[in-house]
DNA sequence: TACATGAGGCTTTTT
DNA sequence: GCCTCATGTA
């Protein structure tokens, strides 16, 4: 960000910043400062009296759209007014202002994927389907991810599953009936899960008048990264810009790297046939890397099916730079070894270690090196796989605030109960429809399910009472806390339903000290917000301003050290460090054998085809130097290096160090290995 | 009947 | 780590 802050616009830039009103996509390769061309545009609209609250921002996740506006603000100081946010965010405000149209009573809760599946087995249990041994349905979390693939890709649910599912060909029906209760389910009880939000806002802006009274709020679009909408989101820019045509999109096909939730990169090809009236402007100089860099992600899109077409990058402000380097090891171990201690020789340089990144494909191929990196205090923080917010613990607590938010909460009420002693499912199940029994509520005049929860506890069966009643008194105190009001409201009622939690973590996760200091770190997030709803709809639509930041920067070696970032790939889209490091390049990685399977079983190749541009995607983060460490062995034995690494183009654009140096300290039967036999591996024999 | 517990299987990527 | 399934227990 720095040098493109400093380095003037160039003549594309200027022109697609510049541009008149009217539809207008931008192409524009990795680097080539994109985000700034909409930073540019923003300032431009703000310089031409345009107010700031007329502008809507849509990127894919917050942080993007956050910083956008914050270095724009650095010019202009309005642009922190700029409306903004990610797609999800947009839809939910439009959900819950005209919930009524939709026929709901009242604004929905949003609900995560793990409720959605937790919700799905509740559903599939009241039908039947779960009960019957002859017939084998799908796991929850995969008819969660199915019935979100039929919706995000608009595709009958019998293609998802014969695509995904084949192995349930024959239960299409009683899936399309479990899909249908689910979605009655969800709307009975208020609940809309991320794919909701968006059909839900599509269905608000369906009729012309209704469309045109709500985007009347804005006079501008601009949407960043738009090779990764799918086709709901595509149609929220789309109508929330049709009454005036002011809609920028920005985006480069060779970085779509969501098609497995539905992105549809065709989008932004088609974007110029589709829309009435849309100029096209392409930028190609890239100001991010040095052209050594480059050259491997060149020869990388090279392999791309539409390779041929590309033009490639042009490094304009970097020199040449020094070639990427490919650095073989023994093992993971050693990989993660030889990271540590390159990392190590810069932490006496302030700044550098946040200079640093290190991409995988998959979360979990991190974990050894976390493991080394809290060994040796060097700070670092992880984005990407599982999130603070969805690990058990937190979500227990987080269940327990949402009762709070709302006493009619089945979900988190359900997760509450089942953590007692001798509760599970039946006995969660009956207790609360208890407690939400409208009847009784309304013959008893209590207010909601807790209220009759606190006086119905103490009546209820021996073995489960004592703990019912800690339970529902410190949700009655915690209830007490937030209704005070206040700016430490949300943090009391927090720390109550903590000294009830307690015990049951101890009981839970017995000797996992861990989870506790989360759930103490955990409280510095939630003394930042006064108002339970906010923090509630945060975490539901944005669980990344929670990730898991690791290696507590009160190490001693740490002193405020800013931390390494180590990321996915995925997660990384966008992000740029002056030296990358791609941990796990092996070839049951990258490609993943998902995508090898289906190519080889269908001959559909366009899930390798994603692949290529996650490599293209990870090259194109680095600014200065970029290394590929990739272990002989991991934990499925031998394993070559990534086919696409292996191409003989992309091979020549890297320094190829087959370990001469330290495989790592003391234990190296890397040494037993002949430069041959490395090689031969490399070659995959 | 409902819950607890342990073995075994599987695990991509994210809003 | 998380889910499912089978088996033992109140």
């Amino acid at each position: 960000m720095d040098l493109a802050a400093a380095t003037p616009l160039n003549d594309a830039q200027r022109a697609a910043a510049g541009f008149g009103d009217g539809p207008l996509l931008v192409v524009a390769g990795a680097g080539t400062g994109k985000t700034r061309v909409i930073e540019e545009r923003a300032a431009h609209l703000l310089e031409r009296g345009v107010a700031p609250e007329r502008i809507l921002l849509m990127t894919f996740t917050r942080r993007a759209a956050a910083e956008m506006l914050e270095r724009t603000a650095r010019r202009h100081p309005q642009a922190r007014r700029v409306d903004g946010g990610t797609f999800h965010h947009v839809a939910y405000r439009i959900v819950g202002r005209h919930h009524r149209a939709l026929g709901l009573a009242r604004p929905p809760t949003v609900i995560d994927p793990d409720d959605a599946a937790n919700a799905i087995a509740a559903v599939m249990e009241r039908l039947g389907l779960g009960r019957d041994r002859r017939r084998r349905l799908p796991r929850k979390q995969a008819l969660q991810a199915a019935f979100s693939r039929a919706t995000n890709l608009r595709l009958p649910l019998a293609e998802v599953v014969a695509r995904d599912l084949p192995e349930f060909a024959g239960e299409v029906e009683a899936l399309q009936r479990l899909r249908r209760a689910w979605a009655g389910y969800k709307l009975e009880r208020g609940y809309v899960d991320y794919d909701d939000v968006l059909v839900m806002a599509a269905k608000v802006l369906e009729a012309p008048e209704a469309r045109d009274r709500i985007a009347a709020a804005w006079s501008y679009v601009l949407v960043d990264e738009y090779q990764d909408v799918n086709a709901w989101q595509a149609e929220l820019a789309l109508r929330l810009s049709a009454p005036h045509g002011n809609l920028m999109v920005v985006g480069d096909p060779r970085q779509s790297i969501y098609g497995f939730r539905g992105a549809r990169h065709d989008k932004i090809v088609a974007f110029a046939d589709e829309v009435p009236g849309a100029s096209v402007l392409h930028l190609t100089d890239n100001y991010r890397s040095t052209q050594a860099i480059l050259d491997a992600a060149n020869a990388v899109m090279g392999l791309m099916e539409d390779g041929g077409h590309a033009r490639p990058l042009r490094a304009a402000a970097r020199p040449a730079g020094g070639r990427p380097r490919l650095r073989v090891v023994e093992d993971e171990r050693a990989a993660a070894d030889v990271v540590a201690d390159a990392l190590q020789e810069r932490l006496a340089e302030p700044g550098a270690l946040a200079g640093h990144a290190v991409l995988v494909r998959n979360a979990y191929q991190s974990v050894p090196l976390q493991g080394e990196l809290l060994r040796r205090r060097i700070p670092f923080a992880v984005y990407g796989g599982l999130r603070f917010t969805e690990a058990a613990h937190v979500k227990d607590v987080l269940a327990g605030l949402r009762v709070l938010h709302n006493a009619f909460d089945e979900l988190a009420w359900l997760r509450l109960l089942q953590l007692l002693e001798g509760v599970g499912e039946t006995t969660a199940a009956r207790a609360f429809a208890d407690f939400s029994d409208a009847d009784a509520l309304a013959a008893t005049g209590d207010a909601d399910p807790l209220a009759r929860a606190v006086r119905r506890a103490p009546l209820m069966a021996g073995r489960i009472r004592e703990g019912l009643v800690d339970l529902v008194t410190a949700l009655r105190d915690a209830a007490g806390a937030v209704s005070g009001g206040g700016a430490h409201s949300v943090a009391g009622a927090y720390d109550r339903l903590l000294t009830w939690y307690g015990p049951v973590l101890a009981r839970r996760f017995p000797g996992e000290g861990q989870r506790a200091l989360d759930l103490a770190f955990f409280r510095i997030v939630v003394e930042r917000y006064e108002a339970l709803d906010a923090l509630l709809a945060d975490l539901a639509l944005d669980p990344d301003a929670t990730r898991q930041a690791t290696s507590a920067p009160g190490a001693e070696s740490g002193e405020g050290l800013r931390p390494l970032t180590i990321s996915t790939i995925h997660s990384a889209k966008g992000l740029e460090w002056d030296h990358v490091v791609l941990l796990g390049v092996d070839d049951r990685s990258l490609p993943s054998p998902w995508a090898v399977r289906r190519a080889l079983a269908t001959g559909d190749a366009r899930e390798i085809e994603e692949e290529k541009r996650l490599l293209y995607v990870a090259i194109t983060r680095a600014r200065q130097r970029l290394d590929v460490v990739h272990a002989l062995y991991g934990r499925q034995g031998m394993q070559r290096l990534s086919r696409f690494l292996d191409d003989p183009g992309v091979r020549a654009t890297l320094d190829v160090d087959l370990g001469g140096g330290r495989g790592g300290p003391g234990d190296g039967p890397a040494a037993g290995l002949s430069p041959d036999e490395l090689l031969d591996a490399l070659a995959g024999e």
